[in-house]
DNA sequence: GAATTTGGTCAAGCGGCATGACCATTGTTT
DNA sequence: AAACAATGGTCATGCCGCTTGACCAAATTC
């Protein structure tokens, strides 16, 4: 009961609640799906690092510049995704200092995988509201975004 | 060109990408006010100690218990807002062995100021997007996570 | 061809978390 | 009342992810 009324007054209705929820609920949705994929080890963490490898390859200290990370903990992450099976290092053709990181086999049918999942997700969320409420949501929150930025 | 038609591969469409932006423009907004209101050094980890401080106090091991932490991690992020004149700790008159944590005055302070910089992006919401569009936002995000719970 | 810049590694340290052992108080059993 | 179990917290230790700082090697600039 004290317990209750400290959840009252801490419940201040407001619309972050909601919005974190749904982000959250899609997430956790995200991953039960990559993990029913097969793809159990799967972080947020090794998200950011992967969409920054495009299909030429990108080099950890960019990955580093666009997280503001150093470049020792970009490369620990690289590391940890190599190996997993998800990456690979492979030297620079065109600069014998550097070395390019690249998806493998694995790592490419993951990304694919997880297209479809969010494909998938969209699709529940479409069957849910509909298709004409579903878009009205997304601007909806786009100028919710731009209301509070 | 190379990072666009990456970014272009990776930009699936799907609804999850508004309820991050949105959501993370919420927080963003929240955290920035709480700076311009001298709460600088505040994180998300100190609010999800500090939700479970109710009025009458908790005890630490009641937080790691919430949290699903060790009673060791949960200790120590008490004494880090201890530390910072959030928290403080008295013996629990009913337990001898057991200790209290309560909010200071600057806790209670920054948990008031905190309550009233929801309601103004709330309302900043509100103003947007009209009342009646909000409620209805929050309906249907409550319907989005019932759709993928 | 020397000097500077750039890509990457190595060494050491720190903060946040976990596990395991331990102490002090309280509650329970008989 | 005495003995034992359960509970609230602390201490010691170690892992992990990240940082700073020093360094090496290749490339670029002058």
């Amino acid at each position: 009961m004290t317990q209750n009324d400290t959840k009252a007054a801490m419940a201040i209705d407001h619309i972050g609640v909601e919005l974190w929820q749904a982000f959250r609920a899609f997430e956790e949705a995200m991953f039960a799906a990559l993990v029913a994929a097969g793809y159990e080890d799967v972080t947020t963490a090794d998200g950011d690092v992967l969409v920054h490898v495009g299909p030429d390859g990108v080099r950890s200290t960019e990955i580093a510049k666009s997280r503001r990370i150093t470049k020792q903990a970009a490369q620990e992450q690289v590391q940890r995704l190599v190996r997993r099976g998800y990456l690979e290092m492979r030297p620079d053709p065109r600069d014998g200092r550097a070395r390019l990181v690249v998806l493998t086999e694995r790592g490419e049918a993951m990304m694919r995988d997880l297209v479809a999942i969010k494909r998938d997700l969209d699709g529940r969320v479409r069957r849910t509201l509909g298709d004409l409420e579903t878009d009205m949501l997304r601007q909806t929150l786009d100028r919710v975004r731009e209301g509070l930025g």
